[in-house]
DNA sequence: CTCTTTGATGTCAGGCACTGACATCACGAC
DNA sequence: GTCGTGATGTCAGTGCCTGACATCAAAGAG
């Protein structure tokens, strides 16, 4: 395990949201990343399979609270309350982190192409809800439109959580989204 | 306006699509391209923003198509009714080009870096939808839930529409996605 | 205590994506 | 015929990312 200065990863992480705030994404190496966290561009591309990457390292996390969620669900919940009980979960994670998701946030707002990374981990997320509610017995497509429901809820609540002055709990953000997505007609 | 041998952009386009069927995305340069075009990479830089942008040049026009139908759509359509107009609006413009979407979505199917460019373009659509909405009445977060809805629906169809081995309606796909999206609840 | 193994890291060379600066060329306007 | 305009060609350069190989700290075997 851990040889020589431990953490390696989590130092890499943290030079890149300093770098991206001080400077912006495109303003920032690869190397510059790396020289910071003390180690070698070949280092930084050894744990990140790319420079968006750095930003995106806690989005497995996210997924598999979602997932296990979901499977933990009374076996009776509809369809979207199943996996809206996963964006819940997945959005208790964040709890604790609101100063750190705006800033993180303002980042990936900055720059398209980091906006694109995080669409595709959103589709992910998307995808493994829609898997775990096949696994409850769900027939498509309405397990992949629930679970693109759900998503589109997490997003919309998220957004609202991390635009908030005086910062409500994630959860109740989430839950007034699933509602006016059910008033909807 | 064409001095040279015209739709430089068109012949790229298509050099594009046959050689990602050929060898596939990232086995293809943007000189390759160019090459088949018979002209410089240089050139294929003016026309496209970087390699993928070569096959979403439509996606503007579909946009466009979109937002259009939403305009014109019966002023007490309830906002999903009217963004479904529009996403079938948009479907229209795929109605006789069913073999090439099918090639075009086993191209972009098979490399992540065109999924998360195409996330982008639908982003982009939802945001337009959203907008479009907002300009016929509708709040928030109804309008951006509405249209994140309509695209779902039209990303559901329209993958049922591309799998199909006898091509039906991409409008009938469309709206039984649209059914089974209600049926949700 | 020494040797070996293991895995993370460093070093180096190179391909490809993309860009800025400048030259060139075809065609239309006058 | 000259001139302007816009698309294209040419060239040099930066940064992202990868493969191959060497190195080194620590843990385990004897």
């Amino acid at each position: 395990m851990g040889r020589w200065e431990p953490d390696a990863k989590g130092r890499m992480v943290r030079a890149a949201m300093e770098l991206f705030a001080e400077r912006g994404f495109e303003q920032t190496t690869a190397g510059d990343i790396a020289e910071r966290a003390g180690v070698t561009e070949r280092t930084f591309f050894r744990h990140f399979a790319d420079k968006r990457e750095v930003l995106f390292d806690s989005s497995r996390t996210l997924e598999r609270t979602a997932v296990e969620a979901i499977l933990a669900a009374p076996a009776d919940d509809p369809p979207l309350d199943a996996a809206l009980a996963g964006m819940l979960a997945a959005g208790g994670l964040l709890e604790g982190r609101h100063e750190h998701s705006v800033r993180r946030s303002a980042i990936i707002a900055a720059n398209p192409g980091l906006q694109e990374r995080e669409l595709l981990k959103l589709a992910a997320l998307a995808e493994a809800t829609a898997d775990a509610l096949r696994s409850r017995g769900v027939a498509d497509p309405a397990a992949t439109l629930a679970a693109q429901s759900a998503v589109t809820v997490f997003q919309v609540g998220f957004a609202r959580w991390v635009s908030a002055e005086d910062p409500p709990g994630i959860g109740v953000c989430i839950t007034d989204a699933a509602a006016a997505l059910r008033a909807l007609r």
